[in-house]
DNA sequence: ACGATTTTGTGAATGATTTCACAAGGTTCG
DNA sequence: CGAACCTTGTGAAATCATTCACAAAATCGT
């Protein structure tokens, strides 16, 4: 294992194997060989290994790994094994999923403060929480630490929100809003986008060539 | 353009770039150069230039791409130019976001069906809609022809639901559970996961080794 | 009409990620 | 103990994706 950069896509396929790696856990499983890792996730077991390497050597050759003390591993490799608070900011339909989600309770993530600008909300319970006015929201965090934010708000104000995160202390945001934010270097952002999945899916689930070749630029408009 | 396979992240792009050309389309822009789509979008403008040319040519050199027009023919290349009908699984928190999401509109995606299997549920209204019983889809789907489903239930329930999807005549699958889901290979599923996307930006707002190195597979219990 | 300027479309070069393939380590059982 | 058998960790090869760089096409000003 030398010293590299981890790329992304390792990143994201740790947590897919922590998921597999609890349910065997729960099943009672104790160990688990890449190859049958790969059953699970559907993804190559080469890959699994390679994945683990960037981080140190956590299997026995002839065995495996063992299940729960490669849950500890990736649990610290990603930060999960202390409680991780998170700042949510918009306490509207995807905010509201989200405050009810028990499954984050599991990772060891916890929303830890709800905040809107809506001032019929602030101070209304949402979930277990109180909905916080955003103006408050550097003040709080304080108090919290939280390092992780959400953006859940009207693509208008994500902007000046990620701003306020970013103030607050957030160097980590997972924005739903369909805008691309400006943010510091050291920040780092994760878009979801649901209109961008489900397009995708639309041209995958007909896999057909229409608007092929030819006349360009023509469309109800002229460029010029 | 030559006939290669279109890269996933070249669709996944597309999305993008249509978000943007509908903003300046809105903004009363006529005209946009790949470089002044690399401003808007963050997106590279000779990667905007070869995304394009997986599918034709849509720009005059000297001038740049007609807004109007780009969109059109995106649209037309994410099968995105006529309505494009989804069937939706669980109506629970994330399928009520979901239903009540206005922006679907615009990008002329309808969620044209709810199912679920509660049965204190079923019949009950859901946004505009009625939500039916599960056991329906495949009858509902033969008049509405749909070839999208977005699978919004629980984990354990998931795969069932898939199969029945597929039963359905859907071959595209936007799916929210936490499951590798098992489909013919004609199917395409694409998985969203906050879980996931928060366990690498907890990472990544951290950035510092911890679990490096060393004894491995220890960690309260052994391998073997 | 034409040279200066802009911007496209695309091979070629670079960079990143995945997969292969195998030596080395560990286990099982006669 | 040792031979047969697994499974890991990892360089090297293959595949896939991004960026560069430039000829060709379109426009503009004079
Ligand atoms: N609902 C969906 O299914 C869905 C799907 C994809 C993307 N999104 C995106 O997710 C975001 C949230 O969607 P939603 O459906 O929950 O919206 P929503 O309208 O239900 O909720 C938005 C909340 O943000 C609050 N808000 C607005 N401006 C604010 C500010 N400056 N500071 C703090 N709070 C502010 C509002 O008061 C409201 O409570 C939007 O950007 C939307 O485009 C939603
Ligand atoms: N809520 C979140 O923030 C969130 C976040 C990430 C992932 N998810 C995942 O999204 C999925 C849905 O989450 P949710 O919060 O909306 O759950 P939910 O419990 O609110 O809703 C699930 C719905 O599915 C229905 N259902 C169960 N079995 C069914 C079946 N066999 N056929 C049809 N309907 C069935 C239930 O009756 C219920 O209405 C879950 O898999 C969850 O893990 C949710």
């Amino acid at each position: 294992m030398t010293e590299t950069r981890v790329p992304i896509p390792t990143l994201e396929r740790l947590a897919i194997y922590l998921r597999v790696l609890l349910d065997a856990h729960e099943a009672g499983i104790q160990t688990l060989s890449s190859q049958e890792v790969e059953q699970h996730s559907g993804i190559n077991a080469a890959q699994f290994r390679k994945d683990l390497s960037y981080f140190g050597e956590f299997g026995k050759p002839g065995v495996g790994y063992s299940v729960a003390g490669l849950i500890q591993c990736i649990e610290r490799i990603l930060r999960l094994d202390a409680e991780q608070p998170i700042l949510l900011v918009g306490a509207g339909n995807i905010g509201a999923a989200l405050v009810g989600y028990p499954n984050f309770q599991a990772h060891r993530l916890r929303i830890a403060a709800v905040f809107d600008n809506n001032f019929v909300k602030i101070g209304r319970p949402f979930g277990d929480l109180v909905i916080e006015d955003i103006a408050r929201i550097r003040e709080i965090n304080a108090t919290i630490g939280a390092r992780l934010g959400i953006i859940a708000v009207p693509a208008s104000a994500a902007q000046e929100v990620a701003d306020l995160l970013v103030e607050a202390g957030v160097t980590g945001i997972l924005n739903f809003a369909p805008t691309i934010l400006r943010v510091p270097p050291y920040v780092h952002v994760r878009n979801v986008s649901f209109l961008q999945e489900l397009a995708v899916l639309s041209y995958q689930a007909v896999e057909e060539s229409l608007c092929m070749n030819g006349q360009a630029s023509r469309g109800g408009e002229d460029a010029v």
